[in-house]
DNA sequence: TTGTAAGCGTTATCAT
DNA sequence: ATGATAACGCTTACAA
């Protein structure tokens, strides 16, 4: 297999018999062109199949890539999928490519990707940091006015733009949706590790939610697991408890994922719990799962026209946006 | 804000007063340096925050660049979501980054896509490819060695490696499952369009088991659309039917969580229901769903292995890799 | 209307 | 052990 090299603009215009530059002139409609000419060199083009070497072109005109670098701890995750994809779709139509990488949640994966994407010449950075991440390191990029927005957690040691769903307004929402039903032990299922940020807020917001009730906060009542199957375990713990509670709130849709499997299989219908983060199938559960609804494309989205703003040199200080929640009650 | 310029080699090389060359020794750890003049130029580099710019080493190399384009439907979706996880964690540790674009099911946007990535001289290609696209113009780049995996359907008018789902005989068994527990007016729930290859391979697995049992092909137990809001419609036009189905199969996750919906706000619990694709709630819902599971993850590790063959000169004939399917009976 | 020369930030080649 | 020069594929500036 004779493994054809690529036809480059100098190929073309060889075939055609004229200059590189004509050839350019042609590709970028820039400049008088002959009629002829310019069907003569389209005409080439097509036959050996010529590709723009975008990567020279960049160079030469110094610009970056027209990509943008997106990190988010999973792809597996339906919530940062849709967030990439709102991400996407807003950006589209400015010719703008998403290059998405996944950190695992680690902070070496993280600062490797992000590495990898400044190598490239991105023209902005979208992260959703991890855990345990510090991104004083990015100093020097923001200071040469590389846009860098944050997603769902704002950066760490970094004065940056960042859009956050309002974890815990959203939470004591939910909770005190429990509250107000009558539950007086209600048990929290959070992510794991502890000292992540949604972690954090959310936790908080179940604190805040026990207080404007006058309820007494337990630590026993705390639970914590990263995955489903995870926070199934941690929910039988609860369960199990001495004085287990009546109802749950689950701080995340693995969480909550978890937690619905765990009290199914107990057979346990009497205990109630609230979601942050809607399920496609919260309604059809039983009992029916009531959340605290997120808007992953609206958080993308409007990462994205932050992201789109700074690039067109918008210069003020670093902003944070705060997504609503919504709380949908079902059951 | 003085956006100061990104340094590059030379800087450094000027900074220690060496040549860029010299830097470019240290950095790429080629031919032998001075010790001293290896500690001054690191600490240069340190100092002035360099980046080397891939761009310009990749083009100076001639090499592609070490990233795989992949194309996606819809990254909302956590199947293609866990594909491309898939994808990426096997592609990692090679030091390839993975470039994720979505075509939303369209040909004009999954040839564009493919076009910014060519354009962008990645070193391979993965497509899940649009339901009317039509890939003839990827000849040249296949002929030029570049390598190409098709995923989860194969390519129209190209010979080239493709990584599917055993669609026909998991839907097979699926809707077998159903007959076998004597159901013989089954619906058909599938994707839209209806050209789509997998709606195609599983309807032929659905016809296949109607006539394993000798069942009637009756054409109004079948019904299509694309999201589950589509779905959750065609399944009530289905239970209105004069002489409607007592049992359900559909064809994919958005069919399956439509029906369940559906079937849910319409109190039907007698009516049977097997999906194509698991979901994280089946056991839990009312009765349990029996599913032909995939294994997204799987796939997407078997096209990356394919991948990395090419990568590595294997130069067979393309090559088909089918992914078995298992029946989870829950009911 | 088209061509020539130079240069973007690297690395290959050949000197020194 | 290091440097000078050319080159990758393209575009800018200027000339013809």
């Amino acid at each position: 297999m004779a493994t054809t090299r690529r036809p480059t603009m100098s190929d073309v215009a060889r075939e055609v018999g004229v200059t590189a530059k004509t050839v350019s002139r042609v590709l970028n409609e820039e400049g008088p062109v002959a009629l002829d000419t310019r069907e003569k060199v389209l005409e080439a083009v097509r036959k050996l199949g010529y590709q723009p070497n975008l990567m020279a072109r960049n160079m030469r005109v110094g610009a970056r890539d027209a990509a943008i670098g997106v990190v988010i701890p999973e792809m597996g995750n339906p919530f940062f999928g849709t967030v990439a994809g709102g991400i996407e779709s807003a950006v589209r139509e400015r010719g703008l490519t998403v290059i998405v990488g996944s950190s695992s949640e680690t902070a070496e994966l993280e600062r490797s990707l992000i590495s990898a994407f400044l190598a490239r010449q991105v023209s902005a950075l979208m992260v959703v940091p991890s855990a345990a991440s510090d991104h004083r390191y990015l100093r020097s990029e923001r200071l040469a006015g590389l846009p860098i927005v944050f997603l769902d957690r704002p950066a760490v040691g970094l004065a940056a733009d960042c859009v956050v769903s309002a974890n815990r307004e959203g939470a004591r929402s939910g909770v005190e949706h429990l509250a107000g039903r009558g539950h007086t032990r209600i048990g929290f299922v959070g992510d794991q590790p502890v000292t992540l940020y949604t972690r954090r807020e959310r936790f908080a917001g179940y604190r805040d939610a026990l207080e404007a009730f006058s309820l007494p906060f337990d630590r026993a009542l705390v639970e914590s697991g990263h995955d489903s199957s995870a926070a199934a375990e941690a929910t039988l713990r609860l369960l199990a408890l001495p004085d287990p509670p009546t109802a749950l709130f689950t701080a995340n849709n693995f969480a909550t994922t978890g937690a619905v499997v765990a009290l199914a299989r107990a057979g346990r219908k009497d205990v109630a719990l609230v979601g942050y983060d809607d399920l496609p199938l919260a309604e059809v559960l039983d009992p029916p799962l009531t959340v605290v609804a997120q808007d992953p494309a609206a958080m993308g989205a409007a990462a994205a026209e932050l992201l789109l703003a700074r690039l067109d040199g918008t210069r003020s200080k670093a902003q944070k946006t705060v997504i609503p929640t919504k709380l949908i009650v079902r059951a």
